[in-house]
DNA sequence: CTGAAAGCGCTTACAG
DNA sequence: CTGAAAGCGCTTACAG
């Protein structure tokens, strides 16, 4: 039996094939009663409404929003921020009637999702903007938002206000009278070297603001941290190893660019004996669902996770309307002092 | 600017517009030398490749399989296990060029995803089958599987042994020594009735194949399990509510249909000073990450997963091959002791 | 309220 | 190795 189109209601019907397309479409250009009977003639013949694919062409509209996630999709969904910032994207575009399409890196087979998948728009969220996919977006001309990534000209910006809540967690230290403090990075290159001895370079604008904020409250109070950093932009092995050799000698305390790396200071700090707080303070960034769960509970900087994925999908509707590219405010960030934070004891430094 | 299509780069080079289709998606058809001039031509004139939503009409492939999740998205994207799920979907259909397209349920504005969405077929997630969404797919005669869902003719699906596992769950409360045990349901509306004195119906095949797991070794020891349950299908009011109600006179032991209702329970429990487990036993179901990071650590019955996801994944994509319709095995189950359970006490059931 | 015409941008056999 | 023809299934103005 061939397929069941336009066309085939048409004929049974006997009306033309756009007279059909508008019982579907557009139901205030046809009578009522011519309406029914063709949609009457469709249910009898099966037909479960005009081809997506062939309305997608002709209306130059797929309903279709990609999403490419750092690295691979695979491993952003253990991360529970990604997953909560997927969620309320997905549920914010969801109520203007879009969907979701999660675009995985190109494979070994030559699909390029970013490239071959069709769609009316992308959110691009924490990605170099050198990465494959930003840039076949960009050569389709679609509308983009760049999440949490390094600026990239005509694509606006959902970003944090890293400082802030940075600059409030390193003064949170100071104040507990701290003086030997780590700081954990991703995208840095640094093992174990003094702020004061190696360039602040980063590609990574979050971790700028970040970087920023716990300098500041630092050198006022005088006090050159170590720096503890991978050129990758998550927890990597070279990261991990490097942890564990500043533990070797460990400072009172740590700050680090997210709660999954503070968690794994934590977890290595705890393997050698060392007591948190009581010896060891910790600081994480995003607040992490597994933050508030972890014992003990991790004192942090709260993002408001729901906020930019409701910026990130806000954003790209207007451009889909075609409203000006504009980057909205960066979103607040704010010290939630939990457990893993106490007063530097008054042991000396370096017995 | 007009758009950029084959057509311009076609009379921009000199050759017919197949010629220039053949550049891009077959090129063993054409000469190298030709190909790298329409390449060079598509290059400057910032052609970014054939458009994917023409494409996909006339090739009748899109690249896109849909996932419906129970609920929308944005409620099973709370959930660690519905997450783990589509990841391993995803990354198992990365490997075949497949992207996930989310599909959420129809809002307001009259779209309605499983329909309006251009996809090669779909992957259907704890779902009844007379979901909108499920209908919608069906209309359309695509391809789907359907996972943890009631069966429905035609349709593969993906399921989990649940009664071996929950047979070694009451088993060892059996073991244990207990005698007064409660099973928290969802998908049977249950208030503190015994077993034996209400019809154990539900709809959901996952629901009823733990039920007669459980069952099973509570009647062997002359058990008779006190019920409480919910007619929907995960934790609501009503299903907390009913649980409050159990612990004012609360048994020994818990078998909780998940182990987000576990946790439920749990927390219930110790926030009335009851001790988990020396006077109350608590064991889940999933092995949800978060099951093993709780205080005590649950006990609880694991399914594998990532297992899963690639189960359906290569199902799905079997279908698309052409394949006949055939539901892989069951997945196994299996008992994972940890410290919420222990043996009974022995004071007297109802002091 | 209904329909003839043109078009969305590509691909699939097939012929040369 | 290259191209003329037909087609994928629908929608958008526009005319009547």
């Amino acid at each position: 039996m061939a397929r069941v189109t336009l066309k085939t209601i048409a004929e049974h019907v006997g009306v033309s094939r756009m007279t059909v397309s508008n019982a579907f479409s557009r139901p205030d250009q046809l009578s009522e009663d011519l309406r029914a009977r063709i949609l009457i003639a469709a249910e009898e013949l099966g037909y479960a409404g005009p081809d997506p694919a062939a309305r997608a062409l002709a209306r130059g509209r797929t309903g279709v929003i990609g999403m490419v996630l750092t690295n691979s999709a695979r491993d952003a969904f253990t991360d529970d921020v990604a997953v909560g910032f997927v969620r309320a994207v997905a549920g914010s575009l969801a109520d203007a009637g879009y969907s979701l399409v999660l675009l995985h890196s190109s494979g070994d087979d030559g699909v390029v999702p970013a490239r071959d998948i069709a769609m009316d728009g992308a959110i691009v969220y924490s990605c170099d903007p050198a990465t494959s996919a930003f840039t076949a977006l960009r050569e389709r001309r679609l509308p983009i938002v760049n999440v949490e990534g390094s600026p990239h000209p005509g694509v606006p910006d959902v970003a944090l206000d890293n400082t802030t809540g940075a600059r409030q967690a390193a003064q949170h230290l100071v104040d507990l009278g701290h003086t030997r403090i780590a700081i954990v990075l991703a995208a840095l290159d640094a093992d174990d070297a003094l702020a004061s001895t190696i360039p602040l370079e980063t590609p990574s604008t979050t971790i700028a603001g970040r970087m920023a904020g716990w300098m500041a409250p630092l050198e006022r109070a005088g006090i050159d941290p170590i720096l503890i950093g991978t050129p990758g932009l998550a927890i990597d092995d070279l990261l991990t190893e490097r942890i564990e050799r500043m533990l070797d000698d460990p400072p009172t305390a740590v700050l680090a660019f997210s709660d999954l790396a503070a968690l794994e200071v934590m977890e290595r700090a705890k393997a050698r004996g060392l007591r948190v707080p009581e010896q060891i303070s910790i600081i994480g960034f995003d607040d992490n669902p597994i933050a508030s769960r972890v014992s003990p509970p991790l004192t942090t900087v709260r993002q408001d996770i729901d906020a930019k994925g409701e910026a990130a999908a806000a954003t790209l509707l207007g451009l889909l309307r075609g409203e000006d590219a504009i980057s909205p405010h960066p979103l607040p960030t704010e010290l939630v002092v939990r457990a893993s934070t106490a007063p530097a004891d008054d042991r000396p430094a370096r017995p």
